[in-house]
DNA sequence: AAGAAAAAGTTATGGCGTATCACATAGTGG
DNA sequence: CCACTATGTGATACGCCATAACTTTTTCTT
């Protein structure tokens, strides 16, 4: 009941892509992967991601894929951490956009419109599973370390404004609200919520 | 390579269970998988949860789970149910425990507590899957909105003491701290937030 | 430029889990 | 006591994951 078979508009899509390439090589199948698993995840959310699927999409074979990534998970992984870096540039760019007056406003602003333009690529990049120890030094831990960073300075940089929290709990605040919503248990615009987070 | 062979050590524990049930029936197998779910979801989390096994380790054939759950999905709905339920008695629990004096602080502990001693269950419950259409009546959303205004009324009564939040942003800030907790991003006990979490 | 080695595909296969049938057996209410 | 319903069994179709052995390109070496 909840897999339903959706092989039929895979052969579809298939048919739209570059049906039999000639070369026996694909050329660049990790990167196609990848784009591709970011739409299907956009969309329907990594849970049902399948690498079969990723594999009929490219026009390659099943196993193809374990090529490029050891397993299922190694793949999400690779997503989540560009999910990361994405966040990371969006940050960035919220930063360096402006002077100091609103940079906690504009880099608050920024988090919360990532999460709520990319839901279900958030919830991946949080979810437990990919990530490892806090020790390791993945690449996905980098780039979450990165993000992290960033919106660390700039809630330290506020923070001498007044009341607020430790860095953690002004995190804990934006990632709550992104997540509630991703979940369905809030359904405003998180905007509105904008004055009471940088009150 | 992620999914090894667990039959091994469901042997051993189907060994354990008793054995061979002489009944035809099995008495209550529908309580004996919630329970084996709920163990098994907070040892190992509910990704890798399967019907099959908890089918095993009851001693039941693979398919008599699916004379009391439609699918997976419903299973791991039924134990977010409970999940929720549970978090509402705690926060009741709590509330009761004393006067008005530090009520909104007791149902903040007792949240926190519930979320860090049940992190997978927790993470389970607001699993976006498992939450239907916000209007559905589904036993599992209406478990879930008690939680909710469970919560809502203790943050009501205390928001009129000062410049507190929306109710949402104090639920978000709650929620943020558990997930980031259970997803491995603060490893600090969340109990040495609270000052600052009922400033 | 030739040939070895590495990289990147392919087919085939084993194992496991989901979900559904048709069938068997135990309780249960007229 | 008997029909009915609930609950469990066995068998089955299908899909995905992951690996193995083999093939085709590409790249590196000399």
């Amino acid at each position: 009941m909840s897999r339903e078979t959706n092989r039929e508009t895979e052969k579809k899509a298939a048919e739209a892509q570059p049906r039999q390439r000639r070369t026996y090589h694909h050329g660049d199948l990790r990167r196609t992967l990848l784009d591709a698993a970011h739409k299907e995840i956009a969309t329907n959310g990594a849970q049902d991601l399948t690498l079969a699927s990723l594999a009929r999409r490219a026009g390659v074979a099943q196993s193809a894929p374990y090529r490029h990534f050891a397993d299922r998970d190694d793949l999400l992984s690779a997503v989540a951490m560009e999910g990361f870096q994405a966040l990371s540039a969006a940050l960035r760019q919220a930063v360096e956009s402006g002077g100091d007056e609103g940079r906690f406003e504009r880099a608050t602003v920024a988090y919360l419109q990532f999460g709520e333009r990319n839901v279900e690529c958030y919830r991946l990049m949080f979810a437990s599973r990919l990530v490892p120890d806090a020790t390791a030094d993945s690449p996905l831990a980098k780039a979450a370390e990165e993000s992290y960073q960033l919106l660390l300075a700039n809630v330290a940089a506020h923070a001498r404004n007044g009341s607020f929290g430790s860095a953690t709990t002004v995190w804990a605040r934006l990632h709550g609200l992104v997540m509630l919503k991703a979940d369905g248990f809030v359904t405003e615009p998180l905007e509105v919520f904008l004055p009471e987070l940088v009150r």
